[in-house]
DNA sequence: GCCAGAGTTCAGCATTGACTGAATCTTCTG
DNA sequence: CAGAAGATTCAGTCAATGCTGAACTCTGGC
């Protein structure tokens, strides 16, 4: 791996990390988008990215549960190859999207714990679940659109 | 506070801290969402929350930095009151919109590091690259719209 | 059946970082 | 100006957790 590639994989590894997954699990989506071949052992990834076996084994799991790897078997061969699918974009989209869904209950269940407040002190709450409630609804529309979009490109390919 | 306001609370902290803020900055902006009256002192947000001074102090500039909260003061009082003013929403939905911006970013220098790379290996990353620049620019487009229409809403009352 | 190669598990280590609390600084009042 | 009340700072503590590495399991070939 170049230094330009190390820094690449790390600075996925702090991304990922930052959004409640652990730096491996960045570091490995990151390696796996850019390797070749594009698909990889357990026994290449712990040398590329310097980790444990252990390790790789417990990432692979959280990613392949996210959808953002595919794990993937051949006959004769007791190996097991990783890879960065064209659907992990789905699935990262998803998720983020996830968010609005979350804050939005979380507002909900705020307005079922204050429903003997004033009014006026409801507005803030209200405030936000609605605006919430129009984000959820409206970004995936927009995902959407451009997943299809972009399928429609490729199939005229 | 109820124990349903500390569930509420509780679940926000959880919820912040989870993207990259501390579990208090969350309890913080969530008892300010429904507290009464609208504006806290650092003691009586200290007591509220059951935390020390020095936390919410700390606290506080996280959050009024990353404008989610107000600090607002009164001639003839020493004291400091925070509050959660109505713009912490875009604030809130701004620097959601970033994470949109960076991670385009992540994946142009990654296409940089990959620049000697075979054209079908770096399509996966330019995928990747293209959809954030989508996401990037349509997702801020969709918010603004609606903060707008809200914003006429409010102006007819 | 047994060995080699691969995968998984988990106790332990090390690191991180959020929070506390005492010391310090600041600011207003009498 | 002195003193008190409030705010800030920061060294220290403690809990959370990501990673290692050794022990264990599983699978297939000879």
């Amino acid at each position: 791996m170049t230094s330009d590639e190390s820094a690449f994989v790390e600075e996925m590894g702090q991304f990922l990390a930052g959004l409640g997954m652990t730096p491996m699990a960045g570091r490995m989506w990151g390696w796996l988008l850019i390797c070749e071949p594009p698909e990889q052992s357990a026994t290449e990834l712990a040398e590329a990215l310097q980790a444990s076996r252990g390790a790789i084994s417990g990432t692979a799991r959280i990613l392949a549960s996210a959808r953002l790897i595919k794990r993937t078997t051949r006959r004769g061969d007791r190996r097991e190859y990783f890879s960065a699918p064209p659907e992990a974009l789905d699935s990262m989209l998803a998720s983020a999207s996830a968010i609005y869904r979350r804050l939005r209950e979380i507002a909900e269940r705020g307005l079922a714990a204050t429903s003997d407040h004033a009014p006026s002190a409801r507005a803030r709450l209200e405030e936000f679940r609605d605006v919430m409630r129009f984000i959820e609804v409206e970004v995936p529309l927009v995902i959407d659109r451009f997943l299809r979009d972009r399928s429609t490109r490729k199939e005229m390919k």
